[in-house]
DNA sequence: GAGAAATGATTAACATGTTAAATTATGGTG
DNA sequence: CACCATAATTTAACATGTTAATCATTTCTC
């Protein structure tokens, strides 16, 4: 690689662009605290050989008898192209079953098999127990009041058109 | 692929799985909300040429003369191995530069250069004014609210050891 | 001070995020 | 009915997330 051992940066440029506090900024706050929640599940999830997007997947399945694919990446928060690659990784572990719909040969109608019911029946309730852990730890009443103030956050930005600031290309 | 056109999906299994209302998970509050906000940043960026990950990147960098490689990584919230990538691509298009601490050589060192200090001030501004916009929307005060609710909330999570609830293997 | 243990960074391998393009099936229109 | 626009899904291509393994250097220890 191109690392040099001298010191020779660029030691005189003028490095101040005039910017909030980076680590404070609202993207970096939710991530960070997206992040200490999932770092809980992780581990059991894997213990269950399921990645988190895999399961919650599973999870929007268990509620309903069968979605179409664009219902179910609407419900699972997923983009169309994640939720192909992972339909045909649990439908080859047999976790799903899909079908196509008769009446628009162009819609894929997914549900969960036995066998995929078995599994989130096995990881629940260590699933369930961290969440009340986070619960009690957080409180209960606050936890859903953060959970109010994001909705409201969706909310407030769900009419906010991009391009409403101007930004030339680069070319 | 192999879909079924008939309707022989698993239709006698018992679905009910018992867990929380799915959408409503403390997870997904985060994920949809963090995505509304990113969703207003990365039109600009992308007219740049930048990533979300780039951008914070340079953003840390941007505060200080220089800093090492895994400071950086802590200061952007971005694991090593993704810090790695995306330096190498930083530095091949001259926004970073790199040496070698000369004390330590296992230690990298890394600052923003003069172009990389360029193209951050062409991409403030926009930023800076949909940042403004969002907190408009949302409110001053109550976005604040909502940042120290966040922060609590790592706190919270922080003394939380994993493992705290069993869980066995799949093999 | 030679060799083991630890540390900083990168690479490897696989899963997902993101945008664009391609595929296949519907539906409308002349 | 041929044709074209649209719609649902998938594939492609590239960037990042995540864990494990590797590599180089440093530090500890005897």
């Amino acid at each position: 690689m191109s690392r040099k051992t001298d010191a020779s940066l660029s030691q005189g440029a003028e490095r101040r662009v005039p910017m909030r506090d980076f680590s404070r900024s609202l993207p970096m706050s939710l991530l960070r605290a997206r992040e200490a929640v999932m770092r809980q599940f992780r581990p059991s999830l894997r213990n269950h050989g399921l990645t988190e997007q895999q399961w919650r997947i599973l999870r929007a399945l268990a509620a309903i008898e069968a979605v179409e694919v664009s219902e179910l990446a609407r419900m699972a928060f997923l983009l169309g192209p994640s939720l192909s690659r992972i339909l045909r990784d649990l439908e080859a572990r047999q976790l799903i079953e899909r079908r196509t719909d008769p009446a628009d040969q162009r819609r894929g109608v997914v549900s969960i098999s036995a066998k995929g019911l078995k599994l989130m029946a096995a990881v629940a309730p260590t699933s369930e127990a961290i969440y009340a852990a986070i619960t009690k730890r957080y409180g209960a009443r606050k936890l859903a009041e953060l959970q109010e103030m994001l909705a409201a956050l969706e909310q407030s930005l769900s009419g906010m058109e991009q391009g409403a600031v101007a930004d030339e290309e680069d070319a």
